[in-house]
RNA sequence: GCUGAUGUAGCUCAGGCGGUAGAGCACUUCCUUGGUAAGGAAGAGGUCAUGGGUUCGAGUCCCAUCAUCAGCUCCA
């Protein structure tokens, strides 16, 4: 048979031969390398004939199917170990995932740390045997039956749920079975090296409705070296944590009886944050936005328009509550969003199509009451400053607004230096959860392919997301991953066909009529917590020198040289930089440390030498010494360099 | 909100079985005036997260609350 290869070459092989065989005659190290086949564009194992003709592509650690199959094997190698050690546990589903896997069990009492300790060895145990994989497919019947007789009510949840016609596929390894559509590894003994990470609570099927069940993350790799490298990096990941970096570094802390998600941010932190909103703010204002400071609490009867009572009510820190609202009692309640708020600066007088657009920005404090458990550091809070936007305009001015949105939006991730750590997500609503969101079907519909045809014309890269759109309207999302890979949403633009008319906020045409404008929510930088938080794990809290909230440290060698130093101090806050003095009777080297540690971008030693020659030795906190120069050729380099900004 | 872990000096952490707390760094004072990541000495710092309970006696055992961390669910 005839079989097309991946470097576009056709080679003749026996009729019936398998992948891992063919592997074996392209180069030994190949066969010992493949974990899958990708015969045709479909992931499978290496053990299943290849049909003439075929396009085959032998898979390795290197490809992510590869990479997943042998995982896949690995989280069924943990379920295998699990019931040899608690043969009551039930299991559920457990899939490779981006960098391991985990898999999920129902068991009377969690995992604790001993416990995994000792699935791991079984791991090994198993893996030792290097056990050769079988697949086998049921009928349906006889696949439920198997299932009950083994005690697994949730395989056979799982099976019952499969829509008719699919495959229902078994893996079985010893005498170790498992519902489960593959692919896998030949045998087991192709995974090297493994190691369980945590255990937590998941839902099954991921609904809070369902019963919680006990999942075991862990991860797996062709060789020892490879996870070696890879705890190495989580480990590094674990040092650049903005929640734990952040404290050392006194940008912000937390105080018991504040409460959670109410961080304090401390005056280094305090100063980066004032420097990205002065920034913004002038930004936006030669951008053509206006101003507006809005009160940060309003009656239900805003939040009642806005659809917020309604659609948001458990989200929002309200001061009474529904029943004393409904007996006509004042209940106030704090913004959980700005847009209500700059709608009536808009319904302030009559508007005519000559306004529009009509750009408003404000650097919005909002409160958000978040379930207990999700706040984190900086990046999930109760409390947030936004650089936050409203836009009314004109149906044919949607475009060019939008654009200009986005604009905006990448100047600032340029600026700050995370234009390519961002993900495009286009948010969509969920046409079956009618509940969540307001308006009707043609209109969502309308409004989404606007949104993707500009997005279109302006090339952008973005990945559709069914059911993450706002209420009102749909989201461009742009996504960052934080230092732990979790994703959150940085900066956020929306297209809102409808609460402009819910706040009967209208223009007079020049044809005489009422209209309705349309309505941009964005933000321009995102909110401020939590981009500090991202900087912080970027730079790894070695901010650029415009964003430092100490950007040069004047330090002397003896007390003799304090004259010069405040001079120079004096020269440096002249020129507008953030200079400190550091005159203490201290080594030199102490001193360097000090301000190495706290990551100051420049530090000017002074010692007898450079009072003599009214010059200063320059350090820099990444190129060390730099030598000795003018005061003014260092000033200028520094005021230079917080010009340009970013890097 | 759910599951689990954690909470001892400003920070990082010790304190088997219950007998009223200890180290390093930081801080204060003194000595030292020293050229690119820690000079020396002395001193001061803790109602052991908070509130109950068991006990002759609780940092240690039990309960509740609060906070922190990981994950789930939710979200900027």
């Amino acid at each position: 048979m005839k079989i097309h290869l991946q470097n576009g070459s056709v080679r003749e092989f026996a009729d019936g031969m398998n992948a891992l065989d063919i592997a074996g005659e392209l180069s030994q190290q190949l066969k010992k390398d493949a974990l899958a086949a990708e015969v045709n564009g479909k992931t499978q194992p290496l053990w299943l004939p290849v049909p003439d003709g075929a396009t085959l592509n032998i898979l390795t650690f290197a490809h992510e199917e590869g990479k997943r199959t042998l995982r896949h094997t690995a989280s069924h190698v943990l379920a295998q170990a699990v019931k040899a050690l608690f043969p009551s546990a039930k299991l559920a589903i457990g899939p490779a995932i981006e960098n391991g896997f985990y898999y999920d069990f129902d068991v009377e009492q969690p995992f604790a740390a001993e416990d995994l300790a000792a699935i791991e060895k079984e791991m090994q145990r198993i893996l030792k045997k290097n056990a050769r994989l079988e697949r086998f497919v049921l009928p349906r019947d006889e696949a439920i039956a198997l299932m009950k007789e083994k005690g697994e009510p949730y395989k056979v949840e799982l099976i019952e749920d499969l829509p008719d016609g699919e495959e229902i596929s078994f893996y079985k390894m010893d005498d170790f079975v498992d519902l489960c559509a593959g692919p896998h590894l030949p045998s087991t003994g192709k995974v090297k090296a493994v190691k369980l990470l945590q255990a937590a609570g998941a839902y099954w099927r991921g609904s809070e409705k369902n019963k919680m069940l006990q999942r075991i993350y862990g991860t797996a790799f062709d060789s020892k070296e490879a996870l070696d490298a890879y705890v190495e990096k989580l480990e590094e990941a674990k040092r650049r944590d903005h929640n734990k970096l952040g404290r050392e570094l006194e940008l912000f802390t937390t105080s018991d009886v504040i409460g959670q998600g109410l961080p304090i941010l401390l005056p280094k932190g305090a100063k980066i944050v004032q420097i990205l909103q002065r920034f913004v703010e002038d930004e936006e204002e030669r951008r053509g936005y206006m101003i507006t400071k809005t009160p940060f609490m309003a009656k239900s009867d805003l939040y009642k328009i806005s659809g917020h009572w309604d659609h948001y009510y458990d989200g929002m820190f309200v001061m009474g509550d529904k029943e004393m609202d409904k007996k006509g009692i004042e209940v106030l309640a704090l913004r959980p969003m700005t847009c209500p708020f700059q709608f009536q600066a808009y319904l302030n007088r009559t508007r005519s199509y000559r306004d529009l657009p009509l750009r408003y920005n404000e650097t919005s404090t909002l409160f958000r009451n978040e379930a207990s458990g999700e706040m984190h550091g900086l990046i999930r809070v109760r409390q947030f400053t936004i650089s936050e936007g409203h836009l009314a305009c004109r149906p044919d001015q949607v475009e060019e607004e939008f654009r200009g949105c986005v604009d905006l939006a990448k100047f600032m991730l340029e600026t700050v230096g995370l234009e390519d750590d961002v993900s495009y997500r286009f948010s969509k609503w969920d046409p079956n959860d009618r509940e969540k969101y307001i308006g009707d079907a043609a209109e969502w519909e309308r409004t989404q392919n606007l949104m993707r045809d500009i997005m279109d014309h302006m090339m952008i890269p973005y990945v559709e997301a069914e059911g993450e759109a706002a209420f009102y309207g749909p989201k461009l999302d742009i996504q960052i991953r934080n230092v732990h890979g979790k994703e959150d949403t940085m900066i956020t633009i929306q297209i809102d066909f409808q609460l402009a008319e819910r706040f009967g906020m209208t223009y007079t045409d020049s044809d005489g009529q009422k209209k309705h404008p349309v309505v941009l929510h964005r933000t321009s930088i995102g909110c401020y917590e939590r981009t500090l938080a991202l900087l912080i794990e970027k730079y790894a809290g070695a901010f650029p020198t415009w964003l430092a909230p100490t950007q040069v440290k004047v330090m002397t060698i003896t007390e003799r040289c304090d004259g010069w130093a405040k001079e120079i101090d004096r020269a440096l806050k002249a020129a507008g930089l953030r200079a400190e003095l550091d005159l203490r009777n201290e080594k030199i080297g102490f001193k360097i440390r000090e301000a190495q540690m706290e990551k100051v971008p420049y530090m000017l030693v002074l010692g007898d030498k450079e009072v003599e020659e009214r010059r200063v030795a320059v350090r820099s906190r990444k190129e060390g010494d730099l030598g000795s120069m003018e005061l003014e050729s260092i000033l200028a380099k520094i005021v230079e360099e917080v010009r340009v900004k970013a890097k």
